[in-house]
DNA sequence: ATTGCTTTTTACCAAATGGTAAATGGCTTG
DNA sequence: CAAGCCATTTACCATTTGGTAAAAAGCAAT
């Protein structure tokens, strides 16, 4: 529980009645590998924040690829920001690649510790701010690089996922085929 | 000038005293095709509104290219976010790509508007916060798209860029050489 | 250990992209 | 108009990556 509240901090402060009243609306779920945490063509329920496991960003190109657009892992808050805080149907899935356990809110109760904590909106636009601007400099350099490059570039923005997901999502993300990536591999080995 | 106070509006309300604080601490400047409008290894000076104008983010990668990550044109904030507001040393260049006219503010002004008028850093995250997003959604989809497809993209993306900019900053951003760029250009035809 | 399932690696050839260099086209200046 | 300069296009071949398919490796259940 303690993750969160200290990842918050870091944006502003709260004291322990704030705290309290954080922990009190958080619930917790936890969602087996391949569940979705929220759907594409659905309002997003929740807002989370994971204590364990993996989840990623995906979506299907017009190609009907399926496209990983980004990795969330432990510690970190996970939510489809724009679609969640407007409750308009989301056009990524949110899905877990292991088992996770998560912290929840839902939209209602967000809305009440928004509008019950003096500076809460901008504690959390600030968090938005930091994860989306992470999100961006991690994938960014993924466009201007070579496979292998982005491939060693994924590994330092993602050291802890290496064995825990499957190679293709690896792959998407880094937009090249599965077996190019094992070719990769090999080659840097 | 009202150009940016409609952006604003966007995002809070201001009263028109506010408003004319904003206005009265904003300076205009004239940059030249090819200047700087903040530099890598300084610390950014200003935050600006492009009038006029197309400005680029670029920095250089390992192998010493260069590479243009993102374009900014009339009716949008310029500013390397984090770096502004922690005055830190930028990691990116701000180019000029024609010449331009922006509204700018120091340091020191913005921060006396954030400090003045109430709710206005909740304003201002929101703003970084849609920037980030429309540049997170214009910038994803080009890494795992072919490049025929990514310069599609880019034409829906920026579709008033395309005569006012060099082919070689459009190839960098879609993350091919120019001559790629070119055969591409020519297939579509 | 064996079976069945999924993930990862290989192999092969086709297609796309990179790198070097030269040709073309467009624009400015004298 | 000509000369010079820069951006863009072409051409050529080397390299990388994609697509299809099969083999190998890992893993879980029996």
């Amino acid at each position: 529980m303690h993750k969160m509240i200290d990842f918050i901090l870091q944006f502003g402060i709260l004291n322990q009645q704030q705290v309290d009243l954080l922990l009190s609306k958080a619930q917790t779920i936890e969602l087996k590998k391949e569940d979705y945490f929220s759907e594409a063509g659905k309002i997003p329920k929740y807002l989370g924040f994971v204590i364990e496991g993996v989840l990623r960003f995906c979506y299907y190109n017009n190609k009907g690829e399926e496209i990983t657009n980004y990795f969330i892992d432990e510690g970190n808050f996970v939510v489809d920001n724009q679609k969640f805080e407007s409750q308009i149907a989301a056009s990524d899935y949110i899905q877990a690649v292991t088992d996770c356990k998560i912290l929840v809110f839902s939209k209602k109760d967000w809305d009440e510790i928004s509008n019950t904590i003096i500076g809460f909106p901008l504690i959390q636009a600030n968090i938005v701010k930091k994860c989306l601007t992470t999100a961006m400099d991690r994938r960014s350099p993924l466009i201007s690089e070579d496979a292998t490059t982005r491939y060693l570039s994924f590994m330092e923005s993602f050291p802890s996922l290496l064995n825990r997901i499957p190679l293709s999502y690896v792959a998407s993300y880094l937009g090249i085929t599965q077996q190019s990536l094992s070719r990769i591999r090999k080659n840097i080995r």
